[in-house]
DNA sequence: TCTAATACTTGACTTAGTCCAGTCTTTGTG
DNA sequence: CACAAAGACTGGACTAAGTCAAGTATTAGA
């Protein structure tokens, strides 16, 4: 077992989920494609350990997520997205015309984010910012037209 | 006609949109029930003028929205909702137990939200807030548990 | 090494939304 | 007011993303 690998299935074991096969090859996709969504995942799972289905990667990303080892997110019109930087509430910022999408550091302070202006009684545990434009490429396409 | 009903069909109108019985009632079905998602601004719509088909619904959401007269949002693990207020960028707090989903003026200041840290050349129009936690409902709920 | 708990597979199903072809309405013009 | 072209609406098939459930296989602790 390589050396991530062992790191991996150390971290599952810390949080008391049994480490299998298919959820150490979703760690490292995960790892190693950030802002896959579960298809794309599915896709890189397949070609290291031959085969997977589908219910599997949608288990093992929602336990991660439980876990806070991986985080998910769903921007507006595309099926959700799988990262493993966690804890540290950063932000998003995404091609509206090609999707691609870029991490953000968050651009207030502290734990700005988590500061609504009125919270209404609630627990807020997440202020979730995505920020929407085009990208350089795209927007030289657009220029173009 | 009534008021708003002849104010809906100027706005219309003076978007270069043509008037219609399906597109007044979501319309009016957006106002009165904010938050709302397609399915059920159709169940509204059907209410007030007996049949529409789902497909107007989305056309006539998606007209509005370019035209910036309704606002989509796509929280998580939901169906898009729409909203008629508008141009004011306010962002949203929603109850991750009931969905319960209100609005929230921009915490930080002028159009604060569209400045990231850094931004990558892209160029932004829109940020998009969302703020989760749990409802003073849902945490009664919790602590009886 | 055995067994109970946990995961994985397969296939049907659901939800939210889109596509398309045909019909009906709206609206600018005579 | 009537007409025609543009635009909107309907109905039905289809797709994408994800969930459910029953049966089989794997893991991990005793």
């Amino acid at each position: 077992m390589g050396f991530m690998t062992e790191v991996a299935a150390q971290l599952l074991r810390q949080h008391g989920v049994q480490v299998t096969a298919q959820r150490l090859a979703i760690m490292r996709a995960v790892r190693s494609r950030p802002h896959a969504t579960a298809d794309e995942l599915t896709d890189d799972v397949r070609a290291v350990i031959g085969s997977i289905s589908r219910q599997a990667v949608y288990d093992t990303l929602g336990v991660l997520v439980d876990k806070d080892l991986v985080r998910r997110i769903q921007p507006a019109g595309s099926a959700a997205r799988f990262e493993d930087r966690v804890g540290d509430n950063h932000h998003h910022l995404i091609c509206r015309a090609c999707t691609t999408t870029l991490d953000i550091n968050c651009a207030v302070g502290e734990v700005p984010c988590l500061t609504a202006d009125d919270d209404h009684g609630f627990e807020i545990d997440e202020a979730e910012v995505i920020f929407w434009g085009r990208c350089p490429k795209c927007l030289q396409l657009d220029a173009m037209t």
